[in-house]
DNA sequence: GTCATCATGTAAGCCGTTACATGATTGC
DNA sequence: GCAATCATGTAACGGCTTACATGATGAC
């Protein structure tokens, strides 16, 4: 669970603990609190098994080498990230993916075979990162989380129908809000499923800034390795 | 967690641990999947503490042969009773709350001073019984849901909005979706809170059946104990 | 006679938390 | 100089899960 989360967001850059949180934190919605008790022994944990590379960044790096331009983008993605989040303190352990963390990483996104999957929270998680999924899995993904919600449905319908006049108000209220719920739920996985079955016109909508977002991520993805 | 719900399940009548569960996972939405792996150890915890008292139900009670005497005769009686209440098979531990247990109850259920009461969870658990709170106290517990959730939201936003050019479609959804169902969440609390300030006329809406169902229950917390 | 359901329990372990401990750097 | 934030970690514990073990009863 966490080491998915983890190695999902360092699928595009290097990143170190205080930051990881902070984008679990807001980024991912679930997962929302994780503690530093939590995460510093899964990212050691994730070391020690090979799937992450920790580089000791020193206290104080070259402090602000202007634009000679010479050594690579790592120094600049540096100074940049300084500039815009206020960087650089002191010995702070950067943690790079390896091959083998990708590799763990696409076995704990897959989901198929995975029991105990069908819960919100993983759900959540694989949906997030489903853009390293091939389409055909993302969609599996989410017909799945479907048919679980809609069997979950029936089940607390029927029951809240035998209990219904054992309940209060309150107990009452509280199940009519989780089965309008869980029915909002679903019409919004039927949106996601059809937005993904018709024909790749993704980018049509208000939004816009979603072609540039993906162009983003897949430059991010080849080089810029801190 | 488990405590306060099985404590508040026995407020009305006693029940033995395999009932508890299916009422947990039909009458209270949250908490729906809990494991006898935990049920049992908290209702031996609950009668080491005293708050709980088991009756052990013998394999056989006195099966009740009505005058005709037949053995068919006395099927039909008991296969009629465990059709209504699903009774007498073997020796099942029948849980009664003592005063101990009501005062845990209270205790647990009070919310005020309870660090970490902020999570669905616990909140929804305590709507549950919110009838067994002070009126007052009642109105407390959903303003406060209501703060929780209003904060977190508009923390959430501003999150968003800091790092929505980082964004893929997938991340997008997630969190539009999660934000929809706080607005959502809290206008109904907001209709709850209404209803709750509103001069008692709770049994004007459509349902009915609520006034027969709180007659019920004080009929059951008095007599009835097994 | 065998399967599903009812019924109770134990043991091992996972995944996370809080509380504690430490210390650098920035901003006022 | 002091508080807030950044940054990393450890220790103890909590609460729940899965898997295992056992056995009665009823339905077909």
């Amino acid at each position: 669970m966490l080491e998915l989360a983890i190695l999902g967001l360092l699928q595009t850059q290097a990143l170190h603990g205080y930051e990881i949180r902070k984008r679990l934190r807001d980024e991912l919605g679930v997962l929302s609190n994780v503690s530093f008790g939590s995460l510093y022994p899964a990212l050691n944990r994730l070391e020690r098994q090979g799937a992450v590379e920790a580089v000791e960044e020193p206290s104080r790096p070259p402090t602000r080498v202007p634009m000679t331009g010479s050594l690579s983008g790592e120094r600049a993605a540096l100074r940049s990230r300084r500039a815009s989040t206020g960087l650089s303190r002191r010995g702070r352990k950067v943690y790079r993916i390896t091959d083998e963390g990708r590799r763990q990483f696409a076995a704990l996104l897959d989901s198929e075979r995975d029991a105990g999957a069908d819960d919100a929270r993983s759900f959540g998680l694989r949906l997030a990162f489903a853009r390293y999924l091939p389409p055909q899995a993302r969609l599996r993904l989410l017909e799945r989380r479907r048919a679980h919600l809609a069997e979950r449905l029936t089940e607390s319908r029927s029951a809240a129908v035998a209990a219904a006049d054992r309940l209060d108000v309150y107990t009452r209220a509280l199940l009519e809000h989780a089965t309008e719920s869980t029915e909002r739920d679903i019409s919004w996985l039927d949106r996601l499923i059809e937005a993904e079955r018709s024909p790749s016109a993704t980018a049509a909508p208000g939004r816009s800034a979603t072609s540039a977002v993906e162009a983003q991520s897949l430059k991010q993805m080849e080089g810029d390795p801190l």
